[in-house]
DNA sequence: TATTGTTATACTCTATAACTATA
DNA sequence: TATAGTTATAGAGTATAACAATA
């Protein structure tokens, strides 16, 4: 591939291209080791909110992530289906559904979670404990620059 | 947003975090800009490679960047229907479609560098120039290091 | 037989709008 | 009237497979 001559690297990458290169490879990368355990990246990030706010409704866990209530509908129904989440009502409020990780979701989480951990050792795999750092500390400076908004990732939004 | 209790900013983001979220805001920021000039990402990377090669197959294009041939004509399809890309017969090889820019493509492919670059400032606002050239090393390293291909750009292949 | 370009088709992801049951 | 959850639906983006013309 590098030795084609119809491709794009003649010119040097500008950062932006860089960034979304390298940010979708990580993306694309991710959601293939996460299927191992039967998980794919929005649903693995919805089981990670609820283990962190259980209780808490649909809705009110949708909205910190930006996600539309009807596509949180389709999201725990299908972790309900797998017996990963549970939908309890709330006697407050007949309207609200409460959101519960089962055993059988706390696992699953566990699992998911050295998943990413493996997933990290990869992407940064060769690079110095420096530079990690480095890397690191300029991509958050960047994520507050330009507002997005830390823990929200895009592609689990609008 | 960020003072929600419902979201995923308690612990500090991983790299690949961080990386996924910037480089998928990188690139949604992009595709709004640059449909300013009513082009989009796809449309404005076959540009650039048609502007690089003249005078290519369609598939020749699509192969440097992995795109499959049957997604390189409803491509180029727009493309020439637009008036921004010509379809010459090969009187070499009466199969293949050689590519050329119309004066018109060309004028789109100048408006859109100028986008591209504007979006480059933004993204990159607020940092030194020893930060810029950093990150960018950084991310280079990366591309290399994880064989990503250095201006294949997998939002635009498989 | 192999290759270029094409067509047909289908699948994934996601959002918008309308609906229901509660409040 | 407003809100939580739901359903119906449609659009964008993309890939795979089969096909025609040419090599």
């Amino acid at each position: 591939m590098t030795g084609d001559s119809v491709n794009g690297d003649r010119a040097p990458s500008t950062l932006a291209f860089l960034l979304s290169q390298v940010g979708i490879h990580a993306s694309r990368r991710f959601a293939e080791r996460i299927a191992e355990v039967d998980l794919n990246p929005p649903l693995f990030r919805i089981l990670n909110l609820i283990d962190a706010a259980e209780g808490q409704s649909q809705q009110a866990i949708g909205a910190g992530i930006q996600v539309p209530p009807s596509r949180m509908v389709a999201l725990v129904d299908e972790l309900e289906e797998r017996g990963l989440v549970e939908r309890r009502p709330n006697p407050e409020d007949r309207r609200v559904r409460a959101l519960y990780l089962t055993r059988k979701g706390r696992s699953a989480l566990t699992r998911g979670r050295a998943i990413a951990k493996a997933h990290e050792e990869e992407l940064t795999e060769g690079m110095s404990e420096t530079d990690r750092t480095r890397l690191t500390k300029l991509l958050q400076k960047m994520v507050d620059q330009q507002a997005i908004g830390r823990g929200v990732h895009p592609g689990l939004s609008s």
